[in-house]
RNA sequence: CGGGAAGUAGCUUAACUUGGUAGAGCGCUACGUUCGGGACGUAGAGGUUGCAGGUUCAAAUCCUGUCUUCCCGACCA
């Protein structure tokens, strides 16, 4: 590409609406551009990235047999209300009318679609197994998008998806795509790690998340490096910190703490550690109050209390909820005299002589023990946390956060018993197809890149996915030489067909320097004043030296350094 | 959806407290001098101060409403 004649624009100063490093990084670097929250454009630079991206994944789903179809973004509401997915997406579905006034939703994934056409390819176990995937726009109603291309309401997905007999059969597959998926992150230069995660409203056997590593990421992971076990916090198992502890059990007392309800307040006012308090938290659950108790240190978390209860929608309790519930104000909800389910972490069975609020305004019971109330279920429920351990091995973990670039789920017969996707087997018995469906977020992965690959100069592209892989500079674009020099590497590297920018902009040389470190080449050849010795520069992005080589000999080093010589 | 901040030239912003012809830097145009890390000089073009009301002789500035964007939180297959 020669930049003079291009839409080549970049930003000198950073971007005031991009917080984000990638989102400023690729706002400035005229690579996208924010149309409205949440939604943006794709200017050629930038997607040329997209485009490389969509090769390798192109590449690797080839390389697994997934065939590429292109499914419609308005598909009829009804196909949702039929999955029941229509309620578990809700607020998060864009849906319009049509002029006869016919609902439908822009798809925010596309299961149901899928699964019809594969019912039209499958009637006998001899049709199966295969896999086809898409790459398309998805829509989701974000509630708040942010960091630029993280998160936002329209954005580009690859999706696939596998059909199989059996669970045997499914997990085959979902190896494959799962290799399929390491080599892709792999090849995009994206540091991450995979995690066990919450099957949430796509349902299912098994899901897992390939996220990568990111101050930023939205998703908090836990991973030991002793023995490999990675999870999103959601689902990671807590073992019991204590042992059943065999003090003494003291009578029950309530005592006043006056305007002292805060777990902090609560320890101090009373003296005691903040291990010895149970805080008593009023979730609605599927339309019921329930009481959640967790050691005060701790956190409830939600995915494993839905999971617990087998339910679809969880939230705390509303400030006069949790007064009705509990006859008193925010802060004194306690498990005794509560007229409501009970559900109590693990961690709490092994508790003496703790303290609770009494439902009562102003008061809390201290000295509570297990005799003193009936729990109805108990189970893991909290958030693991700092101090725990591995739940494999036992070791120290270690707390990240990443961004989900990728996921990848064992849906088992969901989709194909409520849709009825069937094949005849052997005993010409009909049976339900087994599903795994694999999700890669193109927009993300080019943001989670950016965000790992950057220096205060701007973006370090990994040479899969650099908009070009070669910049050649002009320092003078007045001279002659110079231009000949710079035009005759231009036309070699593209007879060799490697992507190569012509800088032939009539600027000064600190601004093509600038731009092409801020856009992020890889490989930059700078044609000046040594052309007279025959000599230009070439540079890699990542590093600092330089090498004066001949103009001759320039060719044959570029392809060295791709080659990774 | 709750809390906070901000909307002024293409971009980044000043003036707002205390009302009185909207100013700068970058970018852009022309000419000249320059030409290896965001050049310099001279001369220019470019603005319904997000929008709509209100107060006032007079509103970027004060008041009300509204829209948009970002940040924190809730939510998030």
């Amino acid at each position: 590409m020669r930049l003079k004649r291009s839409y080549f624009y970049t930003l000198r100063q950073d971007a005031k609406d991009e917080e984000s490093i990638s989102g400023n990084l690729l706002t400035r670097s005229g690579m996208i551009k924010k149309s409205s929250s949440g939604v943006y454009m794709y200017l050629p630079m930038g997607y040329k990235v997209i485009k490389n991206i969509e090769k390798v994944i192109r590449e690797e789903m080839e390389n697994v047999g997934a065939g590429e179809l292109l499914m419609p973004a308005l598909v009829p509401e009804e196909t949702y209300v039929l999955s029941g997915r229509r309620k578990a997406f809700g607020a998060d579905m864009f849906s319009l009318k049509d002029r006869f006034d016919k609902s439908y939703v822009l798809a925010p994934t596309h299961e149901e679609l899928f699964t019809v056409a594969a019912a039209s390819k499958i009637s006998s176990y001899k049709d199966l197994p295969f896999s086809i995937y898409q790459i398309q726009d998805k829509f989701r109603d974000e509630a708040r998008s942010r960091y630029g291309l993280i998160r936002v309401r329209e954005f580009l997905m690859k999706d696939a998806y596998s059909f199989d007999v059996d669970e045997k059969g499914l997990n085959d597959s979902y190896n494959e795509m799962y290799n399929a998926y390491k080599k892709i992150f792999t090849r995009l230069g994206i540091n991450y790690r995979i995690v066990k995660s919450d099957t949430g409203a796509m349902g299912g056997l098994l899901s897992e998340e390939f996220q990568a590593i990111s101050p930023i990421g939205e998703d908090k992971l836990v991973i030991c490096d002793e023995c490999g076990y990675a999870a999103n916090i959601d689902v990671a198992k807590c073992m019991a910190m204590i042992e059943k502890s065999d003090e003494e059990i003291r009578p029950r007392e309530l005592v006043m703490t006056k305007d002292i309800g805060s777990i902090d307040d609560v320890s101090s006012f009373l003296n005691v550690s903040k291990d010895k308090i149970v805080k008593t938290l009023i979730y609605k659950i599927d339309d019921k109050f329930y009481a959640i108790l967790v050691k005060g240190i701790h956190e409830a978390n939600e995915a494993k209390i839905k999971k617990l209860l087998g339910a679809n929608e969880i939230r705390l309790a509303e400030k006069q909820e949790v007064e009705e519930v509990t006859h008193a104000s925010v802060g004194f909800a306690g498990p005794i005299g509560l007229d409501v389910p009970i559900v109590i972490d693990n961690e709490v069975l092994n508790m003496v002589n703790f303290v609770v609020g009494a439902n009562k305004t102003d008061y809390h019971y201290v000295n509570v023990n297990l005799d003193d109330f009936t729990y109805d279920l108990c189970g893991d429920i909290r958030c693991i946390t700092n101090g725990d351990v591995c739940p494999k091995c036992g070791k120290k973990l270690e707390f990240k956060t990443g961004i989900e670039v990728g996921n990848t789920f064992k849906l088992g017969t969901k989709y194909s018993e409520k849709m009825n996707l069937t094949y005849l087997n052997k005993e010409n018995e009909s049976d339900f197809v087994w599903m795994g469906c694999y999700g890669i977020g193109i927009g993300r992965c080019m943001a989670a890149i950016v965000e790992q690959h950057n220096d205060d100069k701007g973006i370090v592209w990994p040479l899969e996915v650099a908009p070009f892989k070669v910049a050649i500079i002009i320092v003078n674009s007045l001279d002659e030489s110079q231009n000949d020099a710079a035009n005759y590497l231009y036309k070699e590297l593209k007879s060799q067909n490697i992507s190569t920018i012509l800088d032939d902009r009539n600027e000064r040389a600190g601004v093509k320097f600038n731009d092409m470190d801020l856009i992020g080449i890889p490989i930059r050849i700078t044609v000046g004043n040594k052309i007279k010795e025959q000599l230009v520069e070439i540079k890699q992005r990542d590093k600092n030296e330089f090498e004066d080589i001949s103009l001759y000999d320039a060719l044959s080093r570029i392809e060295d350094i791709i080659d990774g010589i």
